[in-house]
DNA sequence: TATGAATGAGGGTTCATTCAT
DNA sequence: TATGAATGAACCCTCATTCAT
């Protein structure tokens, strides 16, 4: 089925952009990764820069699903932060999944930007909301949400430039170091 | 006067590469930036290459010179950890200065990929160092204290990405916000 | 059936070279204008090009049935020239059908460019021949009667380039300002 | 100099253009029939339909430079009309000039299609003037002026077609034979 | 009879870099 | 010290055509 080669194409496309980034990938190492003409790329996508939108807008959308079932789940404002840390570090621990997200955008066209960044607000948008009723309930300090949920995603995020899944720290252990700064700080008590 | 016109060059590029990026920036972009022939450009570097290079390498050795300055002076570790942070935060507000440090090192040779990062290390150790001090001291929690490096290095760089520093949230404020996350973290005691 | 759906086609592919040129006709527009697959116009076709040379040699056919019909006919010379002034005339206003006719034959192979030319020579040599006749019978001046045939066609021929089927003068004045011209010249007698 | 060398592209360009039409005229071909490199074309010309339309606009602009000389001259109007059908008849002989001046324009963006139909214009618009003066002294027939410049523009144009500048009728003659044609008609008198 | 899938060949254009001056 | 001129190499994309079904 052609969406079935369409997603065989977009899983090399994004190897290949994480790894050497989207310049510096030209549309016949997508070809010969997904084993088919150069030519043929364009029976399946309209542009090398629709290829590198579909890359993004998928893995935003695939986020974005994760955090609205958290949201909607029955469970307390604590656990929902602690879930959106856990998911959210795991995937961060994914070299090129976070390598494609931070990809340069200055190749993207304007309309896709657009749609791009109103997919970033809103999954941005959700962790501000939880932040912000635990706000009102005093479950956290006194201290501007947008901030905190930025300093919460650049933390984990950053991860990709660092962490080595396969070194001693494993990906969970690693979220709950996060979970621990990001909640209790660094500083011993007494 | 070689060095004078080099370092006008530099900041053209800089700029250029952070607007822009790399790959998306012509040699004749940063030749008209800096009001000289493209050829000339040849005459005061070997390449484009190498002026990203020289850039990346001035910014970094600048940070390092800074986080040296901090580790000699004569004030308490956690003072040394707040300073730190304040300068990196000041760094990271910096849009321009930041995207330059994420940008896509693809187009950068091994050997200068190599040096380049040889100076990251150093920055990042130089945290370090004070952090282990301070755990030795027992003045903060048992964390790895890598993993507590990049934790704030992320949190705090990733600010470019999102923060307006014409905002209503001013540069110190937006330090003093990162400070009281990372050594107090966020929910309310009792 | 067959017949009929080439039909189909080539009027559709004639519409297009004539509005957009040859080469700027994808056989994906033939297609769509004749709502078929792209495949499937090599099933009635062999290739482009024989497509081009159909819808030429078409029309070249009817033009040349036309010019034979009036040459059989039992009228006088002079008639002749008339009503074949007036056939050429009312083909020229035709712009897509003109259009056509002088379009870029560089793409077409060297055997059915002879065969089109052929077709060509022999349109214009019924003219031709008429003329002759004129002349013989000292009917019209002594002037070459091949300078004359293609002063002729070229006179009524390039109306497809300024003239408006649509416009103030109607086809049947404008063959009749023709005839005029041709037959009694311009310059007011006396 | 760099225009010299411009009008060297131009020249080869024209030849080619003329002889294979447009699009089956590559920058490759180009490049090698004015020895240079495929690249340096773009050293000196903005793209290849740049090349196109500066070669059509000098061509157009040399003809309305004669034709603004005629009008200019000191002679009776019947004699400039004589003198524009001279002057356009040695144009229209040389095949490669006219097949440049036919050539399909569908390839030309819309701006410079403006630029080039609004110098026809003015061209045509010359010999109307002068027939209309004509026309007002009663010098020649009551008929459309605007149909008989094109009429005799038609006549002439298509030259390029057939006429063969290496055969018996030289250039001189056959614009006499046209002048012959268009003043006076080809019916024998009496 | 009809077409979805696939592609070889090639086209216009760009760009970092070189070099003679 | 500075640059106009020039280009090799490569890039994204297009298109007529084929072929298995």
């Amino acid at each position: 089925m052609k969406e079935q080669k369409r997603e065989i194409i977009r899983n090399a496309a994004a190897r290949l952009f994480a790894e050497k980034g989207f310049e510096n990938t030209t549309t016949r190492d997508i070809a010969r990764a997904a084993d088919i003409s150069n030519a043929s790329l364009y029976y399946y996508f309209d542009s090398k820069e629709e290829l590198l939108y579909q890359i993004l807008d998928k893995e935003m959308s695939s986020g974005l699903d994760m955090i609205m079932e958290i949201e909607k789940s029955d469970i307390s404002l604590k656990e929902k932060l602690s879930r959106i840390l856990q998911m959210h570090t795991s995937s961060a621990v994914d070299y090129n999944k976070m390598k494609l997200l931070v990809i340069d955008q200055n190749s993207i066209s304007h309309k896709n930007k657009e749609a791009l960044k109103e997919k970033q607000r809103d999954y941005v948008g959700k962790l501000i909301k939880i932040l912000d009723e635990l706000k009102k309930n005093r479950e956290i300090v006194d201290i501007d949400t947008t901030v905190l949920a930025f300093a919460f995603f650049g933390m984990v995020s950053w991860a990709y430039r660092w962490y080595n899944p396969n070194g001693k720290i494993k990906p969970a252990e690693l979220s709950e170091i996060f979970h621990q700064i990001f909640t209790k700080g660094i500083y011993s008590e007494g």
